[in-house]
DNA sequence: CTGAAAGCGCTTACAG
DNA sequence: CTGAAAGCGCTTACAG
């Protein structure tokens, strides 16, 4: 029923070989037989099969994408990144999102076999797996944390210099000097980074980052919320939070409307990211840009130069980090 | 180098058919036998090659995914629900992103032959490629928008009712009559609905829609910014509007508070979809609730159905649609 | 420039 | 319960 090579062949009146090299682009064919079989494989809507042309090449030109919460703004960026470069060349991306351990193991076991590389997001894997994924050879970038024992390379934003500018930008040209901090999941490489950045611009205005002003937040709405509801009840409340992403920021933000907390009069909020509606909020969201879209490229990138020269040595990508001061730090704008 | 079903079966003694049966759960196998098989296979980090299986049994196990704009809120929950039931079938999820036209159609020529359906929620595609994948006999579904000619089932929110319940709660409980509609792209079923519903009840209320309270926004934070902005700006400005997505809303948010309208005193602002940051925003967003993990899911459901059983009718799977109540439309929560 | 043929790694009907 | 063998639809080294 549906046209295979052979099908295309017989009516072309040629081998499958030649029909092979008309679609592959060989240079040893004449033109005038390649126009010919093209125009019977449209006419027939022929498409080659992936899964032969796989089989043969030995390759899925296929990538995996593991998030650990596929649904953030962080990540719908970051994939458009990715996808934008994959697709330049020809590759796939293949989704997945492992709420927990207990997926992501079985899918980094499955991965290899139906994919050429992996890029894992994710904090949540066995990293005994990891290891023997690394041993096998195959390709794959692990991103926000690092793998104890192992060097994969990646992408880095340079979290911390971002950290250190906004925070520096808090104290010289607002004064602020009790300043919270609200952190993401600890083992999470970019929270480590922000908040070492923030430590050393508090650090060199000779202040020390008081233990009751860092609170937990996980990294999404509803922990920036509880952690800023936690810092507000303090006796004596921080002047400015820095929420470790945008997500907690909004959160924050939230819950200090809801105690009565003026933004930026009684309480200045900063974030980190600079997530599309970030710009939008009420006041606008002072934070750090990240170029998310351009992590996702510049990871693609490096998978695939992994895949195609598996012997050259890791290399790490650095990404850009711009300060964005809009309101919410007590700017004018 | 990598082991293959060989490998494992010359290791086990066995035939290549035992090693396969193994893997497949098949019931005519010796328990010991297939004990053994998977204890080589795990000692040697074997894997089914999928493009091999994929080409024996005529499946690729794997769906398409292409969004028009991949990087909104509304596409990360809707693939995180998609995903979900896609991995219990044991199917991989592909994602692309067609910013326009040009990228649709190469792409859905190509998507036949590397997956077993497609879920199309692009707008921008060649009407005509689609007709052909459905002559084929090609699973596809088309989200948000209808194929003229073409009637192919899939996932219905009920938009239309969601926007009426909402119209209606600002005329009946607030009194507003001066209402204003931000629009979202013309040929979207979302907003055309959307509109419909907003119509109906304004309309059970007595008051017509007037024209020069229409404005497009895209869909998007910037479209709904300058949007808010022409409808502000009118010498009789709207008391309320309605945003026909969270996005838009955010936007207008953000530009009624840069010109002075304080929300909801002086304008309420409600939104559409439920983001999952709808209720940190100050104030918290009034909108109403698609279910869209939910509907990333049956949509799922439904392209595997079709799938597996080609020749039942085509299905219409509707999607609840609940009003949240918040406090941008004047509530006290 | 073109073709015959082997090979990629599986599945499964058939025979035993 | 197990095996030998054909077949899935491609690619490509080799020969011409």
């Amino acid at each position: 029923m549906k046209p295979t090579i052979y099908t295309i062949a017989a009516q072309a009146g040629v081998s499958i070989a030649t029909v092979s090299r008309a679609f592959n682009n060989s240079p040893r064919i004449n033109p005038a037989t390649r126009a010919r079989i093209m125009k019977i494989a449209e006419e027939n809507g022929y498409q080659p099969s992936a899964s032969a042309r796989n089989l043969a090449l030995n390759s899925t030109e296929t990538l995996a994408l593991v998030f650990p919460q596929i649904s953030t703004p962080f990540f719908s960026e970051f994939i458009r990144g990715a996808e934008s470069v994959a697709r330049i060349q020809h590759y796939q991306l293949l989704v997945y999102s492992s709420a927990d351990i207990n997926d992501a193991d079985p899918l980094l076991r499955l991965l290899p076999s139906r994919t050429d590389g992996i890029i894992l997001a994710t904090a949540y894997s066995n990293d005994a797996y990891i290891h023997r994924l690394y041993r096998q050879g195959f390709p794959f970038l692990v991103l926000g944390r690092s793998v104890p024992g192992l060097d994969t390379g990646g992408i880095h934003p340079d979290n911390e210099s971002g950290a250190y500018q906004l925070v520096k930008h808090l104290v010289d040209q607002h004064g602020y000097r009790r300043i919270a901090y609200i952190a993401g999941p600890e083992d999470q490489l970019h929270n480590q980074e922000r908040l070492a950045g923030c430590r050393q611009a508090l650090f060199e205005a000779g202040i020390s980052l008081d233990l009751e002003l860092i609170a937990r937040g996980n990294f999404d709405e509803a922990g920036g919320y509880q952690a800023a509801q936690q810092l507000l009840r303090l006796a004596s409340p921080p002047r400015a939070i820095f929420a470790a992403n945008d997500q907690m920021a909004v959160g924050a933000m939230s819950a200090a409307e809801a105690m009565g907390f003026r933004i930026p009069q009684d309480l200045a909020i900063v974030g980190f990211d600079d997530i599309p509606t970030a710009r939008y909020l009420n006041p606008p969201l002072t934070t750090v840009n990240m170029a998310i879209f351009d992590q996702g490229a510049k990871a693609v990138e490096l998978l695939l130069r992994k895949i195609s020269e598996p012997e050259q040595p890791v290399e790490v990508l650095a990404t850009p980090t711009t300060l964005m001061i809009r309101r919410s730090c007590g700017c004018e704008e």
